[in-house]
DNA sequence: TTGAAAGCGCTAACAA
DNA sequence: TTGTTAGCGCTTTCAA
C-alpha cells in the first residue's frame, strides 16, 4: 500500500508537454522557452514534485550517498567522526549511511558489500579490530569504487587515507608519565593487526626509549577484540596488576580500552590502584566526570571526518580513474589533556 | 569512473538465453527447465552476479531499508536503540539508514523527506525536541509511509508506538528521593512539548503528591534545546542552586541532561554540592565510573529498538492499508538503579 | 518452457 | 524549441 508519487509523466500530462520537454524544463533549462519553463516549474512547484531518485540512480549509475563503516556509533570518538561526515556531505549533496562493524571482520565485510551493492558512490571506513583480511575491500576498489581510511587505515590499499598523529600521541602521553615520575609503564592496547595499534605502541616504545627506559614485553597487553568483551580487558588489567612486577601507569591506545580500564581498576583494592597513573587516548566527553583522573589523548575527530569526506568528495567527482591519482595520506594533530592535579614537566 | 556490474544481460548473452529466461532462472523458478535453472545458476554464481538493488528498488517500488531519525548517535539510550532496531532488520532482510536530528525541527524534516524521497519502506523515529509540529509526518503517513514512533511519540498521529513507562520512571525515582529524606525536589527536564517530558513530569508530580509533598514550580526547570546546548542546563542549574530556597535533590528527565546537570555541579563549591542527591534518566554505560555518584532510571533500549522495528515491519509487510490497521501502543518498564550507598526504603 | 516486449521514472541523443 | 525514442537493470505479462 505504498502511495503513488507524482512523476514527470503526470506534469506532462496535465500541461500537454511532452516528457523531455518537462525534464529539460525542470533541469538545466537552456534549448527552452521561458516560458514553457515557467509554467512548467510553476506546476512543479504546486503539486509538490520531487524527482524519483531511484530512477535517478539507476540512469545516472550514482547515488549521491556515500557509506560509512566504524565498529560503535556509540563510541565518541565515532560519532564526532560522523558528525564531521555529516556537515561536509550534506552541504555537497551526498547523503550518509552509517553502519556498524561492532569490531567483527563477517560484520564489516557484510555492510561492506550491501553498501557497494546498493551503489553508495563512496565509502569511508575504519577497519574492525578483527579485520586483517582487506582483500574485498581492494578488489571493489580496484573495480573503482572510491575509498578513504580514516583512524584504522591499512598499508595493502593505495587511496586517501585521515589519521591521527597516533606515534606522536602516544609519545607524548607515555614521556608525559615518565616526567611524573613513572618508570614502569605498561601499554594497553587493541588488536595487533589496527593500523592503530602499530603506531601507537611505537610511539611508545619511543618514549620509553628515548628517556632511556627499556620496553618490557611483559607489559604490552593486546585485546584482540578491541575491547568489545569487557572480560578480555579486566583479564589483561588483572594480569599486569597481579604480576610480581606490576606497573605504576598504563597508557591505553584506545576510547574503549581506556573506560574498560577504568571499570576494571574498580574491582581492585584502593591499595593497589592508589598512585597508579592512567593515560589514554579516549574522545569521551564524560571524562571529566570521572572519579578517577586521568590524562588523555583526544583526537580531532569532527575535522577527521571533515576532511576524510572531502578527500572522498573530491575521489568521486574526478573524472580521472582512481589509478591516476595520487593519493595522500593526512595527519591531523592529537591533542594531551591533561590530569588535573599534575602538570607538564 | 564506476566499474561496469554485471547484469542479467550479460548472462543471458554468454549463455544464449534471453533475459526473461535468466531472470526467472534466478529467482523463483517454477515454469523453467532444471536443466536450463541449473546452467544459469551455476555460471551466476561463476560469475559473482549479484541483481542491482536500485533496478529492483524502482521496479517494485520499494527499497528493503527502513529510515531511523534520532536526535544524537552519541546519546547511549539512541545508540542502543539502534543496535537494537540492527538486530531485527539486518534478519529480515531490511537495510537501516540512521539519521540525526541534533534535537533541530528543520533537520528533523529534511532526514525525513529525504529519506522518503529516497523511498525508505518504513520509518522508525524519536522527535527533536524542538519538534512540535508534526503535520509533515502526517502527511507522509496519510500518503502511505509506515511510521513507528518510539521514546519521543506524538498524539497527532495514529500509529504504533513504543515507549518506556516514563510515568513509572520517573515516579519511582521521585518517590526513591523522597524516601531517602529529601522533600525538596527540583525536576531538570526537556522541552514542555515533548511526550516523554509530559510523561516523567507527571510521574514526578504524582511522587511528589502521594508523599504529602507540593508540587513549586520555581523547581520544575525546562530545557528548550534538550541540553544540547551546555548553557541552558547550567543556567537551569544556577537559577536551582542559588535561589533563596534551594532543592535538596533534583529528579532530571533525560540523558543529556542529566550528565550535563553533573557538569554544572563541579561549577559549585562542594558546599553547595554536598548534600545534594541526582536521581535521572539515563543509559549512560559510563555512570559507575562517576565520581558523584546517583542514581539512574534505565530504559530497555535495545529491546525498545527491536520492538519497534518488528511492529514497522509488520506494517512494512502488511496487506491491508495503513487506515485499516489496530494500532497499539507498547510500554516497556524501567529499571530504577540506586546509587550505590543509599537503599530502597 | 522460452522469448519478445512493455514498463518502473528519468535523461539525452536524435529528429522534426 | 519541442517531441520521439531508446535505454539504465530488472520483472512480468503475453505470445509462441
Amino acid at each position: 500500500m505504498k502511495f503513488e508519487p507524482i512523476t514527470i509523466k503526470d506534469i506532462a500530462k496535465a500541461l500537454g508537454f511532452s516528457t523531455s520537454t518537462v525534464s529539460r524544463a525542470l533541469r538545466g533549462g537552456y534549448e527552452i522557452s521561458e516560458e514553457t519553463k515557467r509554467i512548467v516549474l510553476e506546476y512543479a512547484e504546486k503539486i509538490n514534485y520531487h524527482p524519483n531518485p531511484i530512477a535517478l540512480s539507476l540512469k545516472e549509475r550514482r547515488t549521491y550517498s556515500i557509506g560509512v563503516v566504524v565498529s560503535e556509533i556509540a563510541n565518541n570518538f565515532f560519532s564526532q567522526v560522523i558528525n564531521g561526515i555529516e556537515s561536509i556531505a550534506y552541504d555537497a549533496g551526498y547523503h550518509v549511511i552509517i553502519t556498524q562493524s561492532h569490531e567483527l571482520h563477517k560484520q564489516e565485510k557484510l555492510n561492506v558489500e550491501h553498501l557497494a551493492s546498493r551503489s553508495v558512490d563512496g565509502l569511508l571506513i575504519s577497519l574492525a579490530s578483527e579485520t586483517n583480511d582487506v582483500s574485498y575491500l581492494k578488489s571493489l576498489n580496484q573495480k573503482g569504487l572510491p575509498i578513504v581510511f580514516f583512524d584504522r587505515t591499512t598499508d595493502e590499499i593505495d587511496t586517501h587515507k585521515v589519521i591521527a598523529n597516533n606515534f606522536q600521541g602516544a609519545f607524548d602521553a607515555t614521556e608525559y608519565l615518565i616526567k611524573n615520575g613513572k618508570t614502569k609503564i605498561a601499554h594497553l592496547t587493541n588488536s595487533p593487526h589496527l593500523s592503530i595499534t602499530r603506531q601507537r605502541l611505537d610511539g611508545y616504545k619511543a618514549a620509553l626509549t628515548k628517556n632511556g627506559l627499556v620496553v618490557n614485553e611483559q607489559y604490552i597487553k593486546y585485546c584482540e577484540q578491541g575491547g568489545q568483551d569487557y572480560n578480555e580487558i579486566l583479564a589483561a588489567v588483572r594480569e599486569l596488576l597481579t604480576s610480581e612486577n606490576p606497573p605504576e601507569a598504563i597508557f591505553i591506545a584506545s576510547d574503549k580500552l581506556t573506560t574498560g580500564c577504568l571499570k576494571a581498576l574498580r574491582t581492585f583494592s584502593r591499595k593497589v590502584v592508589d598512585g597508579l597513573s592512567i593515560a589514554g587516548f579516549t574522545n569521551s566527553n564524560l571524562v571529566e566526570l570521572f572519579e578517577f583522573s586521568l590524562t588523555t589523548v583526544r583526537q580531532p575527530a569532527f575535522e577527521m571526518g571533515q576532511i576524510a569526506t572531502k578527500l572522498l568528495i573530491q575521489l568521486i567527482e574526478s573524472k580521472r580513474p582512481l589509478s591516476e591519482i595520487d593519493f595522500e595520506t593526512r595527519t591531523l594533530q592529537t591533542e594531551l589533556i591533561l590530569k588535573n592535579q599534575e602538570i607538564m614537566a
